[in-house]
DNA sequence: CGTGTGCAGTAACAATAGTTACAGAAGTAC
DNA sequence: GTACTTCTGTAACTATTGTTACTGCACACG
């Protein structure tokens, strides 16, 4: 755990500090698909990711899903330190996107190591920085591009944070994270092949030429 | 200026604080409808909302708008913020919704004040909550809803935040503000006025029952 | 090797939103 | 008053997206 924490964080957080998470953060190594947070949750804790991907996902009251953004190596989610100074239910589902590592960090710790650590200040101010642009971006897509050009954003940025031109998703899953339906993906989908843009497989796609 | 900071920021900023404030910032009074952020502007200050209403938008590479939501007395904008830390520019457009005062401070000091004081750290913290909520919020609506609820959530919205059941605006500037087109706008509004929820006018809106 | 299950392809249709075009009403300027 | 501009109402049409329904294929499993 130290190894890894110092790796990724090693520079940009004083040793002090590091220690100081050592002590009182808990290492935790998850598998893909597993579920991190979920909407309406209590939180205990907050993550520092050390490797692998999280996503991050909007639901509504109907259970509509919607894919924010993703998390990589050396981000933390804003979202959960927003909560651990608002109502502190989570207003987000994390899912790993793939295995991933991680340290807890206790929320209690938060606020102490915000008034002591100058390092720490910079990085809660620059994760909500980082998180606020992110998530204007994603409402960008949303707002002002059709599901055609979400869909080509979308495969794009999956196949950067997976670091493979494998899409290894069903339509149906794809249609959840755009929050669309099957067919009008499928849909899409083939017309992207037709341009010879991807090459579709059954539970996975290879992208040619975005 | 003094009175006014004191009144709205009084039981949240220490003294000290509140002198600091006095002594670097620039009081500043705008009219209605005065551009206060452009879009990739460089920023200068810092803006804390005295009174008044402040609506901040985003816009697209082709010039397309679309509301973001309202800052109100007591607000600041958090995306200044997250600009003063990134690349400096803003990503945003924000224009007075009503007349309004305000109190700019400079950039620099933001830093400065973040290490000195914790009332300010709390403020600027709370300020990235509230404002990360509120874009969720933003998306939200966008994401699941369907243009006639994004309607009668705009003029809910901004008869809150005016105060006011008289809505001031043609069909075209709405359309503006929920990225849509007039024609949709005014079918959707005179749906609205059949159900009996609103009453229409030439540049005006009375909202009955919404 | 047949059967069941999940995935993808496609057609036909519905709903929503956007576009173009035009007419008339309300206000403004002269 | 007349001329002009702006705003609103409406029709007709297009484009996009979503829905329903059915097909066949691939794969797993017995």
């Amino acid at each position: 755990m130290i190894q890894d924490l110092k790796e990724q964080y090693g520079n940009i957080f004083e040793e002090e500090l590091i220690n100081e998470i050592v002590q009182v953060g808990t290492f935790k190594e998850v598998p893909e698909g597993y579920k991190l947070i979920e909407i309406g949750e209590y939180l205990r804790g907050m993550p520092l990711l050390i490797s692998g991907v999280i996503k991050i996902l909007r639901e509504d009251e109907d259970g509509d899903e919607l894919l924010l953004y993703y998390l990589e190596k050396g981000d933390t989610c804003s979202m959960t330190m927003a909560c651990c100074m608002g109502d502190a239910k989570s207003e987000i589902r994390a899912i790993a996107e793939t295995d991933a590592k991680l340290i807890m960090v206790p929320i209690q710790k938060m606020e102490e190591w915000t008034t002591k650590y100058k390092s720490w200040r910079n990085f809660v101010f620059n994760s909500y920085h980082v998180r606020l642009n992110e998530l204007l971006s994603t409402l960008d897509n949303i707002a002002f591009q059709k599901m055609d050009e979400r869909l080509i954003g979308y495969l794009k940025e999956k196949a950067r944070v997976n670091q493979d031109d494998i899409i290894n998703n069903t339509h149906q899953e794809i249609a959840y994270d755009l929050h669309s339906s099957r067919v009008v993906i499928s849909r899409l989908l083939k017309k992207l092949e037709e341009m010879g843009k991807i090459k579709l497989h059954r539970n996975y796609i290879k992208i040619l030429d975005l």
